[in-house]
DNA sequence: AATTGGCCCAACCGCAAAGAG
DNA sequence: ACTCTTTGCGGTTGGGCCAAT
């Protein structure tokens, strides 16, 4: 027995929203909210749609003040340093850039910051020819052409315990805490102990929606607050370099790749060969570079 | 002019968490 | 403690657009 459909699916239009829906559904929640529940209000005003979609529909389209392209390049620095952080948690990525939408966002990498980074890379690779690098892996270089040979072996930090089924994703506990405290500032207005941890104190707790409301935005700030603390300790330095990882505001013009101090890190040390093989830079592999990182910079 | 292929984005799908009863 | 409903999220897909052939 399955799960009960969240609508009747027969009686349900799909695809593109005309410009009446659109309206009929904005006019309402201008006039009286979305009511709590997104499952009776298409038909409360009307509109023979699902639920989940009149809500993807005001969220990343009908809501006010929602921005679509254009991402700027500081938008770029803080999805790429975010991304390398967090990986693919892209609400908590957008909370930090107000008026962009997880999925504008999530678009936006797969389509075009992610090839951005990847043709730097194979530029990069290109250029050192058979050079090899071997800085900041904690092993050799495994980018090349021919079957990759084994990885080296990751530096033996103690795992983190993870519910069951929960891909363990994050092998520095701190590092990561400490992220998301600088991105939430806290993790739940219900934990008074405001430790970070989810109730079972096994993991880190991801902020909720509610949490993520009490976001302070980081937008206006330069990069380099995003990613150093207050006391001057590098939030991520346990991850990163701290000598790569200054990200002032950006002056150059030509792009994220001419930017000496803007994402350097990521093709010098991430994506340029010297940590990850193959075409595709997936999370798995930052993950083992970034082992590597704790590991070197701990 | 027609076709093909790649790019991009809006929207859908399914799962899991959260909340209500 | 348990079940059911709703919400939120991330991955994926469908289709329009455009450049290349």
């Amino acid at each position: 027995m399955g799960r009960a459909p969240c609508c009747d699916k027969a009686n349900v239009k799909k695809g593109p929203w005309s410009p009446e829906e659109d309206a009929k559904l904005k006019s309402y929640i201008d006039r009286h909210g979305t009511g709590g529940n997104w499952i009776a209000l298409p038909q409360k005003i009307g509109l023979k749609r699902c639920g989940k979609s009149c809500r993807l529909r005001w969220l990343n389209y009908l809501r006010p003040n929602i921005k679509h392209g254009g991402f700027s390049e500081e938008e770029d620095n803080i999805i790429c340093s975010l991304y390398i952080s967090i990986g693919s948690r892209w609400s908590i990525i957008a909370a930090q850039l107000p008026g962009r939408t997880d999925n504008d966002i999530k678009n936006y990498w797969n389509t075009r910051l992610k090839k951005k980074l990847l043709g730097k890379q194979r530029k990069e690779k290109s250029g050192r020819g058979k050079q090899t690098a071997t800085k900041g892996s904690g092993g050799g270089p495994y980018f090349q052409t021919g079957p990759p040979p084994p990885p080296p072996p990751l530096p033996s930090l103690p795992p983190i315990p993870y519910s069951s089924g929960e891909e363990a994703r994050f092998n520095n506990h701190s590092s990561i805490r400490r992220l998301l405290m600088k991105l939430g500032g806290r993790f739940s207005s219900q934990d008074p102990n405001n430790s970070g941890l989810a109730p079972d104190n096994d993991h880190p707790r991801y902020p909720s929606i509610d949490d993520q409301a009490l976001i302070q935005p980081m937008y206006c700030d330069p990069i380099d607050q995003l990613i150093t603390s207050s006391d001057q300790t590098p939030l991520l330095g346990t991850a990163l370099p701290p000598p790569h990882f200054g990200v002032g505001p950006t002056e150059a013009s030509g792009g994220v790749y001419e930017n000496p101090q803007g994402l350097e890190f990521l093709y010098d040390d991430l994506v340029n060969g010297s940590v990850f093989g193959g075409e595709s830079v997936d999370w798995g592999e930052m993950n083992q570079w970034i082992c590597g990182q704790n590991e070197m910079f701990a």
